[in-house]
DNA sequence: GCAAACTCGTT
DNA sequence: GACGTACGAGTTTGCC
């Protein structure tokens, strides 16, 4: 690992001030933090290898030769990292005429008898002889994060044998890097095929006669090369070690020693982060979870009995996920549980379970109901009766709050530490005490109790009543909108794809002649350099990093200069942009020709929706060729046509609402160009004489105050002085006094409460309201300006969506819901439905909240989204 | 190798 | 000295 660690950072760029290297440290340590972080071991050591002899190259002397010498910059950097593990308290262990992977295995031995679950990180193949129910292998190949343990299934999907017999299958291939040579012309997939023929390497010796062909040859030439690869590569499992399992328990660091290390090597994130981690376990507290009683639910006649006897008791499920698939599932019902192997029910059993699950009037919770319907309808199990979820109600309770994991919740509010399982693909037998039942199990006791007690704060919170009657009610709209998808044009998205890609080369030439050299145009560092230094072109506003090279910059800087390499610079950038759209759009397309997205329900702190996996909320629309990307979302098979419908300046509306301004309500109600009208009473014309100036002025005026806009920087926008915009805003104010009354006594209201409110009772709770920071105050009071205006609408659209999902179903119309982009719902129109449900659609978006000014919609017709646009 | 910074698309 | 909400995603760079 530090070896990996060495080439993956650039030694030059990992030095102290005393020139020593510390790359491999840097990287060693990092991993391991995110190691611990992640897997949140109990126990932690760490193996070394001696330079000195091993019983393996005083076997063979050749063992490991031919390697490259070590390079200089490496040497020393494994003392250090031993410092490190020394003031970590983490155990290094070494052994004389043994190495590392020795000491893995016997430390894998150890923790196995002893009952712990082990996991082994190393980037020698040779531990995956380790890998068995109790024992993962993590073998990094990018990176340490984000690649799963390897487990039993994991070997065989790779090497086609199973652990247990993938020493036999390296003996025979050979191993290039330990300088172990196998049989020529033998690879991965022959060594397998004659080890599954034989059933071991001994087999394949004793019938090393009837192997047949050139490699049969080879084989029988090579053998000596195959028994000695095979003894060299046993990893020993019974050593001495120095180090007991209790003295592996991971402690808190030695601060003195780290500081003192730290400052030495001069490193000062790894510091925090290290210090960051081990605060954060420290505030880890022992589980104090109730006992209950675990019910082996493998037959129908149990299962039925556990739910029987509950008697209608609302019931936790918890679905066990391995590589996106539930192979499990744990019930919860208080004091007494039940756990399901989903890929083992009989068909009785499964019948029970799909008619528990569908069952309307059965009450489940769940912590993210939405994926587990995902999880449960890809076996064949539809979901009802959600009766709570709790990262719903995590959510409603704290929304600001970008995580709410079951873990991270669980902590939280209950104070304990809610075990997580390792996937474990391999283990079909998904018994009671399973190494996935056990976590699973009490995950749902978790969500059971969890959901109890939310309870309650959502009853203080005020959020009862939103979650009862609209986020529950939500997730079976949303769960049926990702699961339709829309339908794609992939031919056009490759079309796109080559348009852009052309643009791109083009904008890229015409940069580098303009300057005269190459440049990574997508390197803000690097821009820096050629404009400011090379072109010396006027500095832009200052960031982090230097000066900002942002579009509007670079706008200006080409008003101020015309210089060309800008014009490419922004070609280049618009280019690059739609072409990675398209591309996060190819790659998100499903088989079916589909792409679905995943709606966030509980990310946006005003109560928006979020799209992700991938963002359709983004899909440019301002641009000419940015809105070609939306001519590949078109209706699908068996569909007639694609029909949008969207809200006209539905935050404006909701603005008029709330400050009740007779001005704005006015206008409204007469159904006046909203922004003609402004104008024409903030400047003193009649309305016909407002001209598009004035127009746009008062339009981004508007929509600004929304946002918390102050003077200067309505004066950036249009482009006109500090002095200007002041008078524009008081004159907008004079002559819309209420809006100007509501913004500040929205803002005086929730430093007071502490929260906002939209109008349908969605709390935003804003305690930096009452900062001392300067800063934090500011945003504060922004979000407390806009959040009743923007989750209000939120929330007008989440409404308009239940009642349109009531009138699809009751009307039993096979137009479905799409998508949904803040304002704007997206629809497929089966045939002979598109009069019949465009009423609907309209209709219940026109009447979704009874407010003082109307809701104006517009539907919207085509083949596809940009031709439906209107 | 990981995490932060920057940039930019939408409403 | 900062100055418009709410997001998701891709790329590059700093780390020492």
């Amino acid at each position: 690992m530090a070896f990996r660690a060495f080439y993956a950072l650039p030694a030059e760029n990992f030095a102290t001030s005393t020139g020593q290297h510390t790359n491999a440290v840097h990287g060693f340590v990092s991993m391991l933090l995110t190691m611990i972080r992640q897997q949140k071991p109990t126990h932690v050591a760490v193996a070394f290898d001696l330079d000195t002899p091993t019983f393996r190259s005083l076997e063979y002397t050749e063992y490991k030769g031919g390697r490259n010498k070590t390079p200089e910059e490496f040497y020393g950097q494994i003392d250090l990292i031993q410092e490190v593990m020394k003031a970590m308290n983490i155990p290094a262990i070494t052994l004389e005429s043994f190495e590392a992977d020795d000491i893995l295995a016997t430390l894998a031995t150890k923790g196995e008898e002893a009952g712990f679950d082990v996991l082994v990180v190393s980037g020698d193949r040779d531990a995956f002889q380790l890998i068995t129910e109790k024992t993962l292998v993590l073998y990094p190949k990018k990176g340490i994060s984000d690649i799963p343990p390897m487990d039993a299934a994991a070997v065989e999907a790779k090497y086609f044998v199973p652990p247990e017999r993938y020493s036999d299958l390296a003996a025979l291939v050979g191993e290039t890097a330990d300088n172990l040579p196998g049989v020529p012309g033998v690879g991965p997939k022959t060594a397998a095929k004659w080890l599954n023929l034989y059933g071991d390497l001994a087999g394949v010796l004793e019938n090393i006669d009837a192997i047949k062909g050139k490699v049969g040859d080879s084989l029988r030439e090579h053998v000596d090369n195959v028994t000695r690869n095979r003894r060299l590569n046993q990893l020993k499992h019974d050593l001495e070690l120095p180090v007991t399992l209790e003295e592996m328990e991971l402690q808190a660091p030695n601060r003195e020693e780290i500081e003192n290390l730290f400052d030495a090597l001069e490193f000062n994130t790894l510091r925090k982060r290290l210090f960051d981690l081990f605060a954060a376990q420290e505030e880890e507290v022992a589980p104090e979870v109730a006992a209950f009683t675990r019910v082996v639910t493998d037959n129908a006649e149990a299962l039925r009995g556990f739910m029987e006897s509950g008697q209608g008791a609302a019931i936790a499920l918890q679905p066990a996920v391995v590589d996106s698939e539930a192979v499990g599932l744990a019930l919860y019902r208080g004091s007494e549980a039940a756990w399901l192997d989903l890929a083992e029910l009989d068909e009785e059993t499964q019948s029970v379970l799909a008619q528990f699950l569908a069952d309307e009037q059965a009450p489940k919770i769940f912590h993210d109901a939405k994926a587990a319907m995902h999880l449960l309808i890809e076996r064949g199990f539809t979901v009802a009766g959600i009766k709570d979820d709790t990262l719903i109600s995590a959510y409603l309770i704290q929304p600001d709050r970008r995580s709410h994991d079951l873990v991270d919740v669980v902590q939280y509010h209950l104070k304990y530490a809610v075990p997580v399982h390792q996937a474990k693909k391999g283990e079909l037998d998904l018994g009671l005490t399973s190494d996935l039942a056990e976590p699973t199990l009490a995950q749902a006791q978790a969500i059971h109790d969890l959901s109890a007690y939310l309870a309650t704060k959502l009853v203080e919170k005020h959020a009862d009543e939103l979650a009862a009657t609209m986020e529950l009610p939500l997730i079976p709209v949303l769960f049926e909108m990702e699961r339709a998808g829309v339908a794609v044009d992939v031919d056009r998205l490759h079309e796109l794809r080559a348009h852009f890609t052309t643009q791109v080369d083009q904008a890229t030439n015409a940069a580098f002649a303009a300057i005269g050299h190459e440049v990574n145009l997508s390197s803000p560092k690097q821009l820096q350099v050629v404009l400011f230094e090379e072109l010396d072109l006027p500095r832009t506003k200052k960031i982090k990093t230097g000066f900002t090279t942002d579009a509007e910059s670079l706008q200006d800087l080409l008003v101020k200069t015309g210089h060309p390499f800008l014009v490419a610079l922004m070609a280049y950038r618009d280019a690059i942009k739609l072409r990675q759209t398209v591309d996060g759009l190819l790659k998100a397309t499903h088989s079916d020709g589909r792409i679905h997205t995943t709606y966030a329900q509980t990310v946006a702190a005003t109560g928006r929706l979020s799209s992700l996996n991938p963002n359709l909320q983004n899909i440019p629309v301002r641009s000419e060729e940015g809105r070609r990307i939306r001519d590949v979302f078109m209706v699908g098979e068996g569909y007639e046509t694609l029909l949008t419908v969207d809200y006209s300046q539905i935050e404006m509306r909701i603005m008029a609402h709330l400050s009740e301004d007779e001005g704005l309500i006015e206008a409204y109600q007469n159904g006046e160009d909203l922004h003609r009208y402004v104008g024409s009473r903030v400047f003193n014309v009649a309305p016909e004489e407002v001209t598009s100036e004035m127009r746009s002025k008062v339009k981004a005026m508007s929509y600004g105050l929304a946002y918390g806009l102050s003077s200067f920087g309505l004066s950036k926008q249009l482009k006109i002085g500090v002095d200007e915009a002041r008078k524009l805003m008081k004159d907008y104010f004079d002559r819309f006094g209420a809006v100007r009354t509501y913004l500040r006594s929205v803002v005086d209201q929730a430093r007071k409460d502490g929260y906002t409110e939209t109008i349908f009772g969605r709390r935003r709770y804003l305690p930096e309201l009452n900062s001392s920071d300067r800063r934090l105050r500011d945003i504060a009071e922004r979000a407390a300006l806009n959040a009743p205006i923007q989750g209000s609408a939120a929330d007008l659209v989440k409404v308009a969506m239940l009642k349109i999902a009531e009138g699809l179903e009751a009307g039993e119309y096979k137009s479905r819901m799409l998508l949904q982009v803040h304002d704007e719902l997206i629809l497929e129109i089966a045939a002979g439905e598109l009069d019949a449900v465009q009423e609907l659609v309209t209709r219940e978006m026109g009447q979704a909240a009874d407010l003082l000014v109307p809701l104006d919609v517009q539907p919207g017709i085509g083949r596809t989204w940009h031709e439906a646009a209107h």
